[in-house]
DNA sequence: CGCGAGGCGCGG
DNA sequence: CGCGCCTCGCGA
């Protein structure tokens, strides 16, 4: 009997084997979606990945349906799913859920609809005409709901000879749901479409006031840049009048009101490009040279250098020869400019992968890159985009690679975006560019010993000019009283001059919150999580104790929870609420706004905000590590770092590199075009070398020191780090079981030469009531694999101890 | 003795 | 992951 091997979209290790018919079996094709009965009650959508005869050792339960004509995964995607599933031992299954759109695998979501086909009503069982009669009702059902119909576990039986006997088939929610989003235009109207009557319109007397005119004007104009596609938003912009000016041209019918559906991944193309400056040729060019001998170049670009254009020539050259383009930027780097910019190039050619896209959109995209559609030649798209459906990449651009959201935590998916990336173009044998103005040491030390080809942009754009840097010694202002709260009179200063101008100010404090903690004066209590280990971080905007790992929230006490003396709690530590709060005392005139994981929850939170700083409604923007991205904001004249001591000692071997990576990122920040832009960086230790360096722009002297130290004490790019954590709710369950797989690790690797730290507890050694224990291998590159297999061993044996299967392990390989 | 909450093991 | 089965504890 033939069988399939299916994964199913769930962190189960294993593929599961079904049992097949003799003509699902020639029908299947690996990396199709079929319906499979999974455990007592459930059935979910599974990916083929072969079918064989190699009967199991358990009995197998036959598939439901195949959901597809042709496979929805390209072998490479499967090639590449199971590999970094191998890599970063994760389970297939899990990597899949993270991969695909979500609706592509509809768990017991699978709808049924009725077919046109005429039904005679005594063909059917009781049960079978209960679903036809539902379905009269509706236009289509979930198996779940048919279960709910017919009171059943499992409607699967039913379903399937309603299906044979051809009164219901599976629908494809995806594609029945889709609507194409319908866009209003405006357009004149027939009468007015001649040269002559328009002409005779904007001379003549039909508009009546000055302020139609403009608008009409400005619908002229903009007709004449874009050609087609006007909406009102646009022409009300660019005419600077208000709705009710554009309702009356309307009401007099000089313009007209059209409805389109705009396709909402495809955009007018537009032929002409902008030139490349000399330098910018040379470095095209040395990328070009460089890619015939290596796979992968790292462009080591400085910032305003104008890297997106030669990005762009590379995917024009790419796609003139008939391949494929990805495109991959941080989530938040994706903005409206860039893509604006690039749609401008590729216009059709293009699609856009983003999280923040709707489903039915991804899945549309999806969709088109498989089928290999024109409007999906190029993608640009956030960390999932790796694993979409590609048949002949050519080119696979990694922009921000040292950008640190490319790594995710374990748990979701903890795969490093720019490796995988490169396995992607290794399976295609595509080339990578990688781009950044501070490469990861990772990426850098690559380059260095020939791995990676290494081409240096070092120009800047136009008349950019680099930041001018200040290192306020917070120590020594203190000491003199030259500070305000928590601002020196340096960095007031030029924040007031930098206003005077007209320009804006942003700051950086990398806490939000108004203080991190309390602290009683009378007893020194500070304040704690009940479910975690941490202190609980005040907000004064909801006079609130929160904590920022569980989302545990409490009014603030008035009273000492330890000692009960009466307001006694004195803030400590600085959060970006209470950086606002002094700005309104010494600034009491400047539009403020905040930029944190407070203010930007809402779907487009850091949309909004970044957009009011465009537009110049925010004179000074205060927030965490956030406001370092997004786009060019050439009126902004000043950064300001509250504290940069904050973001430099941490007990994270990549702590240093980040912080230059950060500091230097938002530095560029100031004054772009046109200007010098200032930075005040105040911190208790200018002599810091990192700081020192970030003053200089000095990043391979950097890098240089970096790598030397991890050299030095094993770490990465030199040993490979792999991270175990455990988690429980009681502590001696936790203590014995990662003690144990610490000492069942030690006995087979230590003499191998990997080192093995732990188990120990994280600086948080408490989350949401469960406890955690880290074991950390450093182990030489040549090992890494043996000792996964190694590590997958041990895990074997630790969860055949009853006692320790309910701890939770999970890996983090290349942290 | 009955049932509701919570833990564990399993699914193919 | 999520279901169901089993156990344990509390209340009548």
């Amino acid at each position: 009997m033939p069988y399939v091997d299916v994964v199913l979209p769930l962190p189960l290790r294993p593929a599961f084997t079904y049992e097949v018919n003799q003509e699902q079996a020639a029908f299947l094709q690996a990396g199709m979606r079929v319906v499979v009965p999974f455990g007592k009650s459930k059935i979910h959508t599974a990916i083929t990945l072969k079918v064989h005869e190699h009967s199991p050792s358990y009995p197998t339960k036959p598939i439901e349906f195949i959901l597809d004509e042709t496979p929805v995964l390209t072998p490479r995607q499967l090639q590449l799913f199971a590999w970094a599933s191998s890599y970063y031992l994760d389970s297939f299954g899990e990597l899949l859920k993270l991969g695909m759109p979500s609706v592509l695998l509809l768990e017991s979501e699978t709808m049924v609809e009725r077919t046109e086909q005429p039904v005679v009503a005594d063909t059917l069982s009781d049960d079978e005409f209960l679903v036809f009669e539902a379905l009269g009702h509706t236009s289509c059902l979930s198996t779940r709901e048919v279960g709910k119909i017919l009171q059943k576990k499992n409607p699967i039986g039913v379903l399937k000879t309603l299906i044979e006997k051809g009164v219901v088939r599976l629908s494809e929610k995806i594609f029945e749901k889709y609507q194409p989003k319908l866009q209003k235009y405006l357009r004149l109207a027939p009468a007015y479409q001649e040269k002559e009557a328009l002409n005779a319109l904007l001379e003549g007397t039909i508009l009546k006031t000055k302020a139609q005119q403009q608008l009409l004007w400005a619908f002229v104009a903009l007709r004449a840049q874009k050609q087609s596609l006007i909406t009102a938003d646009m022409l009300l912009e660019k005419a600077e009048v208000g709705t009710s000016v554009l309702k009356k041209v309307i009401d007099y019918g000089v313009l007209e009101v059209y409805t389109e559906a705009v396709d909402r991944v495809s955009f007018a193309s537009d032929s002409d490009t902008y030139p490349l400056s000399a330098a910018q040729e040379e470095v095209l060019a040395e990328i070009e040279t460089s890619f015939a001998e290596k796979n992968t170049v790292l462009l080591h670009g400085v910032a305003s250098s104008g890297k997106t254009l030669i990005y762009s020539k590379l995917i024009a050259q790419t796609l003139a020869q008939g391949k494929q383009v990805l495109y991959l930027l941080p989530e938040i780097g994706i903005s409206v400019q860039l893509t604006s910019r690039l749609e401008h190039f590729f216009g059709d050619q293009m699609s856009v992968y983003h999280n923040k896209y709707t489903t039915h959109e991804r899945v549309e995209v999806w969709n088109n890159v498989l089928a290999q559609k024109e409007k999906a030649q190029f993608v640009l798209g956030v960390r999932t985009a790796v694993f979409l459906p590609f048949h002949n990449l050519g080119l696979v651009i990694v922009d921000e690679e040292h950008d640190l959201s490319y790594k995710q935590a374990e748990g979701q998916g903890g795969y490093q975006v720019r490796d995988v990336a490169l396995m992607l173009a290794h399976l295609h044998g595509a080339k990578t560019l990688l781009g950044s103005a501070t490469p990861s040491a990772e990426s850098y030390y690559n380059a260095q010993i020939g791995k990676y080809g290494m081409v240096r942009l070092t120009e800047r754009f136009a008349n950019t000019q680099p930041p001018q840097i200040a290192l306020i010694d917070l120590k020594e202002k203190t000491k003199k009283k030259e500070t305000q709260g928590h601002f020196s009179d340096t960095l007031l200063e030029a924040m007031t001059q930098t206003l005077a101008q007209g320009k804006q100010v942003i700051l950086l404090q990398n806490r939000r919150g108004y203080s991190p903690y309390l602290q009683c004066e009378h007893c020194d209590t500070i304040p704690q999580c009940p479910n975690c280990d941490v202190s609980l971080t005040y907000h004064q905007l909801q006079n609130q104790l929160r904590c920022h790992y569980c989302g545990y929230s409490i009014p603030k006490p008035t009273s000492c929870p330890a000692c009960q003396s009466y307001n006694t709690l004195q803030t400590k530590g600085l959060g970006t609420e209470k950086v606002e709060e002094e700005l309104l005392q010494f600034f009491p005139k400047a539009r403020i706004d905040r930029m944190d994981m407070d203010t930007t929850k809402g779907k487009y939170g850091f949309e909004k905000i970044i957009h009011r700083l465009e537009k110049g409604e925010t004179d000074i923007l205060v927030g965490t590590q956030m406001v370092s991205k997004g786009m060019d904001f050439p009126r902004v004249g000043l950064v300001g770092i509250m504290n940069a001591d904050l973001l430099l000692y941490q007990q994270d071997f990549r702590a240093l590199e980040r912080g230059y990576q950060l500091l230097a990122h938002i530095a560029g920040r100031a004054g772009r075009k046109d200007s010098v832009g200032q930075v005040v960086i105040q911190t208790y230790n200018p002599f810091q070398e990192v700081l020192q360096q970030v003053k200089d722009g000095a990043y391979e002297q950097m890098i240089g020191r970096q790598l030397q130290e991890r050299r030095d004490f094993h770490y990465p790019p030199f040993y490979r780090l792999i991270r175990i954590t455990f988690k429980h709710k009681e502590q001696q369950r936790i203590d014995e079981s990662s003690h144990w797989f610490a000492e069942s690790l030690r006995l087979g690797l230590i003499s191998q030469g990997v080192e093995v730290l732990g188990a120990e507890y994280p600086p948080i050694s408490r989350i949401r009531n469960e406890y955690i224990k880290h074991i950390l291998l450093k182990i030489p590159p040549k090992l890494l694999s043996w000792v996964k297999e190694y590590i997958l061993r041990v895990e074997q044996r630790f969860f055949s101890v009853a006692a320790f299967r309910a701890v939770q392990v999970s890996y983090n390989v290349d942290i």
